[in-house]
RNA sequence: GGCGCUAUCGUCUAGGGGUUAGGACGUGAGAUUCUCAAUCUUAAAACACGGGUUCGAUUCCCGUUAGCGCUACCA
């Protein structure tokens, strides 16, 4: 404790309330990237609660991949609770706005999911008589075992208009007489999310509620459950949705794996610019910044830079990751040390099944960095440092455009593994030098001179820069490999012949 | 259906009573170059519609339309 009289208004707390019902969802993780943002920039606190009160729809499993996510974000929590260990204290809570008057039994069984039906006659609020139910009768039906849910009793008829002011949306207020009589707990007389929340909120000492929009007008009713406790109700602040390119909301069913954190991980997102993508979506720092680390991220961040209307994901079946974020990630990868770029491609390489030596991979890191925007593209870039024989390719490959023939070609490649066999330094310079001067000699310009070599060693046209790439490769490599093509353009020659 | 929220290039966004409506991704063209990238330059590309208010609206107000959310003893 640095200072014993630290003013509590003065140090925000704020929470991130996942329900383990599925994997970890880019929009939750937006989420708690928001909160986290918010917390480190105030110098608060932020508080991870597993928000598990329906026990049908929770797994363990799901506990796993949202902290497994959470994990590969990297972004720590200062405190941790559960909700199902709380539960005692939401059922006293629901007793207590009983106790006041402000709430009431309801014996009538729960609805059947009935769906549009009655809901097109307009909207429900109450089951009729429940509300006026005398105590007495209402205790009596209770003791007699007769099942019931406890609802909150919504002020009616008297112009009550309930408001707050939105962090983000402003202004926010809705007629009492437009809320319906909420549950507060079910007839097996389990708290519901709305009870459980507020309470919890208010016993965690919550001072900002940062959430999605699809709670902005549960809101109202939190209002009144706050009311309810007689405790002062923290300050809300509502995010903008992320949707599919359709409209929709980001679905597992509708849309698949992109809507898992994990997914990108998997790609080889670097989690600096998952996160960096995200805050774009929603937010802005209202300056043209868009390649942002995350300690900037936590300099810049402020509930103004967040906007109000709905951000989609530009995914589809051919580009199944934003181009956006692919970009950002290019981007974040360029910016690591290759050290830490190297280190990080590793288990990418070695689930491609390649055997890549770390101080070999240092080596070639720098050489395809900037050829990959996602760390799962490596090992198609890499592939021909690391494994023993070059895949099959065409040998036709191997003769450049623009009037080369084979003979040619051949030419090209006898030449190189003369002057690369008696090349005395095996470094780029001398490569650099000995190549020039090989072109010159056979009347050659370097494009043509160098790409059968190219596609000799790496066993295609398109590869990082020559002379690096057999630097890293060595001589002995580069000679067997020049060995090979010259066997391949003759089984070519006689093939055609 | 009721209630709430939203509406600027294809997408993410900046802006705001008078601007050539800015940036980024993506796309096209060019430069560089041993290929591919990376990088740089450049082009095309937007204020949903209709009414107000105003000397002047993309910006403010109202309406329409569209989208989204909530409308459960789910969260």
């Amino acid at each position: 404790m640095p200072e014993e009289n630290a003013s509590p208004a003065t140090t925000p707390r704020v929470r991130f309330a996942p329900s383990p019902t599925g994997f970890l969802h880019v929009g939750s993780a937006r989420t708690f990237i928001f909160n986290w943002l918010y917390a480190r920039h105030n110098h608060g606190t932020i508080i991870f609660r597993l928000d598990d009160t329906d026990v049908e729809r929770n797994t363990e499993a799901s506990v796993q991949s949202i902290f497994e996510g959470l994990r590969w974000l990297g972004l720590n929590w200062d405190e941790e609770y559960k909700q199902s260990e709380r539960l005692d204290l939401h059922r006293r809570a629901a007793w207590a706005i009983f106790d006041k008057g402000l709430a009431y039994r309801d014996f009538a069984p729960a609805h059947a999911a009935e769906g549009e039906a009655s809901s097109a006659q307009g909207a429900w609020l109450f089951n009729p008589g429940m509300r006026e139910l005398g105590r007495e009768e209402s205790d009596r039906r209770a003791a007699a075992g007769e099942p019931f849910a406890l609802r909150y009793r919504v002020p009616r008829g008297d112009g009550r208009v309930v408001q707050f002011d939105d962090g983000v949306y402003g202004a926010m207020s809705k007629a009492a007489d437009e809320i319906e009589d909420f549950a507060l707990l079910r007839s097996d007389g389990n708290p519901t999310y709305h009870l459980s929340s507020c309470v919890d909120d208010g016993d965690l000492r919550i001072t900002q509620i940062i959430r999605g929009q699809d709670h902005l007008t549960n809101t109202f009713k939190h209002i009144l459950i706050f009311e309810g406790l007689g405790a002062a109700p923290p300050q809300f602040a509502h995010l903008p949705l992320l949707v599919a390119p359709d409209g929709a909301k980001l679905s597992k069913r509708k849309h698949g794996a992109v809507v898992s954190v994990t997914t990108y991980r998997d790609a080889g997102f670097v989690p600096e610019a998952f996160i960096n993508f995200l805050c774009l979506l929603g937010w802005s720092p209202k300056n043209d910044l868009e390649f942002m680390p995350v300690a900037q991220l936590v300099q810049l961040f402020t509930l103004e830079g967040v906007n109000r209307s709905n951000a989609v994901v530009n995914f589809s079946e051919e580009t199944p990751f934003d181009p956006k974020a692919v970009h950002l990630n290019g981007e974040h990868l360029r910016a690591l040390e290759v050290d830490d770029l190297s280190a990080r491609l590793q288990p990418f390489l070695e689930r491609a099944g390649m055997q890549a030596a770390p101080e070999k991979l240092r080596e070639v890191t720098p050489l395809i960095r900037e050829r990959i925007k996602l760390m799962g593209e490596a090992p198609a870039a890499a592939d021909f440092f690391f494994v023993q024989e070059l895949a099959p390719y065409d040998a036709a490959e191997l003769i450049p455009p623009k009037g080369a023939d084979a003979a040619m070609t051949l030419r090209v490649l006898k030449t190189a593994q003369e002057v690369l066999a008696g090349v005395a330094e095996w470094n780029h310079g001398s490569l650099e030098h000995a190549m020039r001067d090989a072109a010159a000699g056979l009347g050659l310009k370097a494009g043509p001179m160098f790409q059968p070599i190219r596609v000799a060693v790496c066993g295609r046209k398109n590869a990082p820069p020559l002379f690096e790439t057999m630097t890293v490769l060595g001589r002995d490599v580069c000679l067997e490999r020049i060995g090979r093509a010259e066997a391949k353009l003759g089984a070519l020659g006689s093939q055609s012949a």
